[in-house]
DNA sequence: GCAAAAATTGCGACTAATTTGCAAAAATTG
DNA sequence: CAATTTTTGCAAATTAGTCGCAATTTTTGC
């Protein structure tokens, strides 16, 4: 069983990019946080430089390391489903909690079903719940 | 019947807002368009100015006329459920197209059933699937 | 309709977010 | 380890978003 950490070498080794001290960086704090925003991102390495920051995401996005999230007003990062269990999120709209939702079966076929209607060849998803959180109702 | 017009200026008026040229402007140039970036919606409008724009989305959105939908890097503008049809989109990753999926009460009834077994009230959601449109695959 | 009052707009300046060019530094090659 | 290739940091340049304020538009009460 490879490690996430392997597979991220991997990704970039084939696809002919070197393993450095920022991208191995960057991956970490990845891992460490659920969804995080880029400023937050950039706070939390302070090593690394905004710009190669902006441009390691771009690259990550590209061999599907890290995808970008729909919430609130600026998006946020997180592994693809490839790194971590596949996932959606419920957004308390009080205290702001992102929660993680575990896949649902059901739920995920039919996405793939209704896409497939409208003759469309679904690659992956993303579902925002918004509401009020155990805490908040 | 109230026109979805008659219905964003009741909206303004019954919150103490005032019905100016360049919020039916605004107004018009969404009901115009699937999903908008800001950008585009500044282009649209030559003759509002950007700081008016930013303004009227802000005030749309707290009087429920407005959302964002965070569709690849920048977000994108559209109209609420209660000025169309609730709706989910298609992203084509080749070709960037946003299409427009129909409701599906099934799909519908298990998020909120999903989100309740989290004991999580659920008021609203996004769902975007990316993938490749009839066009492209 | 009309004048006064209230709300909104456009403009310009300003701050934050993101992108880009390029020389220096780090990683890979053999 | 030296040569070659890739990546980084830094600074400058764009682009996106915010704010104060005087001028203009809308609303209100005759
Ligand atoms: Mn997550
Ligand atoms: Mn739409
Ligand atoms: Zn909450
Ligand atoms: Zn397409």
């Amino acid at each position: 069983m490879p490690s996430s950490n392997q597979q991220m070498k991997f990704a970039l080794k084939s696809t002919g990019h070197s393993i450095t001290v920022p991208r191995k960086q960057l991956f970490k704090t990845l891992q460490a946080h659920e969804a995080q925003t880029i400023h937050e991102l950039v706070a939390r390495c302070p090593t690394v430089d905004r710009a190669t920051i902006y441009r390691t995401i771009e690259l990550f996005e590209e061999l599907g390391i890290v995808q970008r999230l729909q919430i609130g007003w600026k998006y946020q990062l997180e592994l693809t489903d490839s790194y971590v269990h596949h996932h959606h999120h419920l957004v308390c709209t009080r205290c702001g909690a992102i929660i993680a939702l575990a896949e649902d079966a059901e739920l995920e076929a039919r996405l793939i079903t209704l896409a497939a209607t409208a003759d469309f060849t679904a690659s992956d998803h993303q579902l925002e719940i918004r509401g009020l959180c155990s805490n908040c109702h």
